[in-house]
DNA sequence: GCCAACGTTGGC
DNA sequence: GCCAACGTTGGC
């Protein structure tokens, strides 16, 4: 079982875009970037992710689960562009602003802080949990 | 709206 | 293969 973070513009695609997609889950398309990638070759259906809003938002609300692991992604126009197929779980009782992420020594390793613009990114299990209980849950 | 950080492109 | 120029992302 290994922990993810995904990243979305809400105006793009947002948690609730998300959780109307229900058990059936949705593509998440439109990665073209190398390194976030390389992070969901290595998912399998079960993970676990967090969903983060960034620009105005700024914020974790939500937890997802691989449901398809990666595939190539038909939005590409060539065939080295992967996706996988999340899943809404729940919503965090609190969001999780990036705010206190930041204020947080413990979490200060986090892709999420040292690389903003990484858009799919690993979470280790330690620090999938203290956002958990961060979060309400 | 601005700008820093990063990735990609293309000339050499 | 290097690197300058450019485009994009995302925090502020």
């Amino acid at each position: 079982m290994k922990y993810w973070l995904f990243k979305s513009e809400p105006s793009d695609w947002s948690w609730d875009d998300q959780v109307a997609r229900g058990a059936a889950g949705e593509e998440w398309s439109g990665v073209r970037n190398n390194q976030a990638r390389n992070a969901m070759r290595e998912m399998t259906a079960g993970d676990l992710g967090f969903f983060y809003h960034s620009q105005k938002d700024r914020a974790i609300v939500g937890i997802v689960e691989v449901i398809a692991p990666a595939h190539p992604d038909s939005t590409a126009d060539d065939d080295r562009w992967l996706c996988v197929d999340i899943r809404a779980v729940e919503p965090l009782v609190r969001p999780v602003t990036l705010a206190s992420v930041k204020a947080e020594p413990a979490l200060a390793g986090m892709a999420l802080v040292r690389n903003p613009r990484l858009s799919v990114q690993p979470v280790a299990p330690e620090e999938w949990r203290r956002i958990r209980t961060m979060g309400g849950l």
